[in-house]
DNA sequence: TAATATTAGTTACATATGAAACTATCTTAT
DNA sequence: ATAAGATAGTTTCATATGTAACTAATATTA
């Protein structure tokens, strides 16, 4: 007589999804953390901020693209940034739907002072990995997300 | 005469923290959507009841430490699943304040199903990446883990 | 060029989430 | 044995978030 069959186990400590969802979580808090306590700032005005300083006079849609935002968050974020004195909105010449963001220099000032906090924050936490390490991780992530999301290309 | 200095870039593209974060994202939202769309289940639902299934007569507050889920997160999880006879409390004898859960015949069975679909889905994203490269990943977010909480260890 | 469809972005609403307060029980120290 | 503290878990409340509806402007099509 044949045996009942258990099903295959599922350890939740080796499932990729979880330990993904996890690490990203652990990660992203402590840095959140630090923008928040620091400068007021959420996770997402942060991001808004990045692309901004990377592409003034970027639309609110692009930076959804860049960030993976959708668009009710950037808009938030865009809102809260120029309550704050940190973003400014110039109305666009050619297409009067869309404005052109740029930070301001009370918001670019900000923002220098951000970065360099940030790469330390990134640089202790890779700092556990050797250089070949970090590019193999690198690699294997981009791998990931094409294979997650094939669709949209996230980086 | 010096020039003014630039400050450091930072690209979020590669930016391990946002890189992180939206693999992770993408991922579980994949996954989120095939436990919500086939059971009706939250993906704290179907935490609770992976670590339920691995460990019957489990308390709340075990849950929360094997799921990293805070205990009102687990509280809802739990107050959900037995809403829907998936879950059962049981008081414990030795300590009135605890419950030990355990899934019910229902529970189970919704358990066995999703567990070859979630193990597929699992095994379509990694399908990119070799036996070798799996366990090198693997082996990157356990140190990245340590790295950035070295005080609770997450798996 | 008028009608229709798309797009940029905001607002409104319903739900999800986290922090803090709370209840009940158990543990510790005197 | 009793008071003070700690722990398990729930509830409350304020905020965050996503979906859908909306406004305004541009693009398309006939």
């Amino acid at each position: 007589m044949p045996e009942k069959t258990h099903p295959a186990p599922l350890r939740l400590a080796t499932f990729l999804p979880f330990r993904l969802s996890v690490l990203s979580n652990a990660v992203s808090q402590r840095i959140a953390e630090l923008y928040d306590r620091e400068f007021g700032l959420s996770i997402w005005q942060w991001r808004v901020m990045a692309v901004t300083a990377d592409t003034p006079g970027i639309s609110a849609t692009e930076i959804g693209q860049r960030t993976q935002m959708d668009k009710v968050a950037v808009s938030r974020a865009v809102a809260g940034l120029i309550e704050v004195g940190y973003l400014e909105r110039r109305p666009s010449t050619d297409d009067a739907r869309r404005s052109n963001l740029v930070l301001t220099p009370a918001g670019i000032g900000i923002y220098e002072l951000i970065v360099p906090l940030a790469l330390a924050e990134e640089a202790q936490l890779v700092s556990a990995l050797s250089d070949k390490e970090q590019a193999e991780l690198a690699r294997l992530m981009g791998k990931l997300a094409k294979a997650s999301s094939p669709e949209r290309d996230l980086w």
